[in-house]
This record gives structure tokens, C-alpha cells and sequence, in this order.
DNA sequence: AATTGCCATAGGGAATTCCCCGATGCGCTA
DNA sequence: TAGCGCATCGGGGAATTCCCTATGGCAATT
């Protein structure tokens, strides 16, 4: 990745981007470099090369891609705010479910935009972020307040019983994942996964790992039409 | 959206975009437009105004997201295969090959692409589609390759090629049953159910159990929607 | 009639996964 | 502080998967 260009200008905010597919971060990087208030200072496609990227190039601002293909998503997030706790953290998503910008702005982050969202609001969302705001959809703003209101989750949604690792996992299997790659993909043992399987499968009510795989297979098929 | 931009120079490709992300589209739009021989006429974020700027603009060539919101994806493109048989199309997707690239192809796609590839993959793609070829992953070749050989001119249902056992079997897996479960309503061993598993994942190109659990639950649910 | 080939059926053995246990450490909260 | 949920890992036995091989039956080809 593109990790070598300095900033000259001392007063242009370094903006570092991750997502694993290449398309959408050079685009961003095209389209981000274009304002004169910001430049993208480098790029990532996973979370290990973000973290190492990160730690050289001391960006002010990270746009992070929390989606389902890039394994790490949440658990990068994290990381990043444990060790940069100042660093401001703008969640893209394809996903406008509630369960994951909940977890998100939960787990530190200062916003959640979707991908569906016009570009400009990538921009205003940046902005709004560095100074000092939290920036939210007026949709999932909403949407989070009714939640707030209504006080406990929504049942709707039983996934949101699955705690953050444990919907990695359920999203992984739902790609056609197997125990043993979704153990590498996510830096842990096998035994841990299994675990996983486990209490999701006791969380929905599964009985064996075929119904788990069905289940979210159907999940992930579904959420394309939703 | 920006379908107001008309070429000026005639010897360019004129790209027509498709795709529901903002970003992706502008991004992509960007990327484009600095290759000499290509250019962007026009983007759309749905099948509707999709088709109502393509009209207008007369594009040169198409590169479609087929994980459109709703089905429209596949549907966009058997209309546009319809209204303009000679107009090339690129898929563009972010899901793991498997079922959707399949369905592409035969409804009349030129190529499939993954957003997780590089993004000059888009470029050579599109090259490589405009002068007549076809655009395919190495793997997904072999696999197309393989069910073309083996299976006479007919793949329109690769299913055809299973004998009926093998059949009955890849239909109780869709179920969700297990491989024990089967073999027991089956009235046969489970050593022989594996057997038929064993040829089905062949006679399909699949590489696991877990791809072949995937195939036929994705295939089960189809017969439901369809 | 002999050969070829697909089909249904299965076995062996190694690798992997499943499933039910338990365990540690951590952070939050009552 | 005691309890609870979470993330992480392990044991051990059962079940499944994976790869290879094999036997009859039946049908078409030679």
C-alpha cells in the first residue's frame, strides 16, 4: 500500500485510510486529497499492516472499514483506541443495522457513515469529527434514540444478543468459512472458535453447526434485499 | 446523478457506472477518468435511473455492482442484455465468487471482478472485455471450464448432472440435515452418503463440505424465491 | 461376448470438526 | 467485593470430512 507520502504541508490534517478493497480506498484517496484542508497519508488493507502503517505514519484522522470481509473490524477499532486514544475514528460500513454502529460507537468510535451515503458526506463527517463532534446519519441517529427510548434492544434482531466476537464469527460462517480459517483470519485457535460456535448457536437457539451454517448463510443472503 | 457529462472526444470509451455506494462510484469515476483511453459518461446508484441514463448517454461499456440493493442487480443486467446485446458489461461484486458469478455469466456478463482485487484489475478487465474477451478469475475460469467440459452445452442446471441419489442427498443437505440424519433416511450407511458427497462436490467444482453446505442452501432458498 | 463406464454401495485411515466439559483473566456493575 | 459476561484457550471422545480404493450391477459400446 501506498504508505510513503509525507505530508509537506504541515497544516492539512493526515487523514490514513483501511479498507480491504482497493477500489473504494483509492477512490476515497483521490477524492480526499482533492480538499485542501486534508490528505490521505497512507492506506491499509487489513489490520496488521493498518497497525504498522498507523505507527509510521502518525495520521490524525482514520476512515476504517468495519465490514464483514475484513475479518478484524471491530477488534481493530479497539485496538486502535486503546493505543491512540485521541485519534478520531470514522466507521464506513455497507451495513446499516443498527447491531453493528451501536457496537461501533460503543467499541470508540467518533462516527458511522455508510457507503450508501453521497461522498460529500464522507468530507462533512470528517470535519464534523475533528471538531470534537460525533457524526451519525439522521437515520441511524433515529433509529438509535428509539432504541434508547424503548430502553432494552430490540427483539427484532436476536444477533444483537451475539457479542462483538461472536457475530464475527456468525458472519464469517454465513461466507462459507470453515472453523479452521476463520481461526486464522482472526489470529486465534481453533478451540476458540469453536467456542464461539458455541454460544452463538446457544445464543439463536441452534441445535447442531449445520443449522448454524444454514442459519447464516440464509442471514447473509437476506441482508442484500433488506 | 452525474449523467450530464458528455465526451467531446470520440475516440475514448465512454464507461457507464453502477452502483449503490456513493464512494465507490466517485471513486471509481476518478480512476477512470485518468486513463487517456477511457472516460465516464455517466454513473447511477439503481436498475431505474440506471437505465434511464444509459438511454441518454449511450455508454461504451457498463461496469455493474450486482450487490445492488434488492435483487435488481442480476435483474439490470438480463434487461440491459436485452435492450443492448452488444453492449459489454463488467460485474462488479464484493462477495466471494461462488453463486452470484455463476448466475452472471449466464445471464450474458462479460466479466466478474471482485472489489477486493486490485483496483488496475478494473482496467485490465475492461481492456481485455473490449477487445472481445472475457473476464474471469483464474479459479472461476477453471471452474466454468470444468463444468463446460464435463457437462455437455447444458449448464444451465449443473444440478442436471447429479444422478438421483446424488441428487436426493444434495437436496437433504440444503435442509440442513446432517450427514448421519441423511444416511439414516436414506437407509444406507453413512460411509455411502459420504461417497455421493464426495461426487457432488466434484461434479460442482467445490472444494469442502462447508462450499457444498453453501451451494445447496443458497440453491434450496432460490427454489423458494423463484 | 468382452470392454468400458457410470452408479450405488462401502471400507480404511488420517485429519478435522463437533460437542460438552472446564479454566483463566479481564472489565463492568450491583 | 462478589458476581457476571466476555475473550481466550485446553481436554477428550464422538462425529464428520477427506482421500483412496473396491465391489457388484447394469447399460451402452466395441
Amino acid at each position: 500500500m501506498n504508505a510513503s507520502r509525507v505530508s509537506p504541508s504541515p497544516s492539512k490534517c493526515k487523514v490514513f485510510l483501511i479498507d480491504d478493497h482497493p477500489i473504494v480506498r483509492q477512490g476515497l484517496a483521490l477524492f480526499i486529497d482533492r480538499e485542501p484542508d486534508l490528505m490521505v497519508c497512507g492506506e491499509a488493507d487489513g489490520a496488521t499492516s493498518a497497525l504498522q502503517a498507523i505507527r509510521d505514519s502518525l495520521p490524525d484522522f482514520v476512515v476504517l472499514d468495519i465490514s464483514l470481509d475484513g475479518p478484524d473490524g471491530l477488534e481493530l477499532l479497539k485496538t486502535l483506541r486503546a493505543k491512540y486514544p485521541n485519534l478520531p475514528v470514522l466507521i464506513l460500513s455497507m451495513h446499516d443495522e443498527s447491531a453493528y454502529a451501536e457496537r461501533a460507537l460503543r467499541a470508540g468510535a467518533n462516527g458511522y457513515i455508510m457507503k450508501q451515503e453521497a461522498t460529500e458526506k464522507v468530507l462533512t463527517a470528517i470535519r464534523h469529527i475533528l471538531r470534537g463532534d460525533v457524526y451519525l446519519s439522521d437515520r441511524l441517529t433515529k433509529r438509535m434514540l428509539q432504541q434508547f427510548v424503548h430502553g432494552a434492544i430490540s427483539p427484532r434482531d436476536p444477533l444483537a444478543k451475539l457479542s462483538d466476537r461472536e457475530l464475527e464469527v456468525y458472519r464469517l460462517i454465513g461466507a462459507g468459512h470453515g472453523t479452521r480459517q476463520i481461526a486464522d483470519e482472526l489470529h486465534v485457535s481453533t478451540k476458540t472458535v469453536e467456542s464461539y460456535q458455541a454460544h452463538i448457536k446457544e445464543k439463536l437457539s441452534l441445535r447442531n453447526a449445520r443449522e448454524l451454517v444454514q442459519h447464516a448463510i440464509e442471514s447473509s443472503l437476506n441482508e442484500k434485499g433488506a
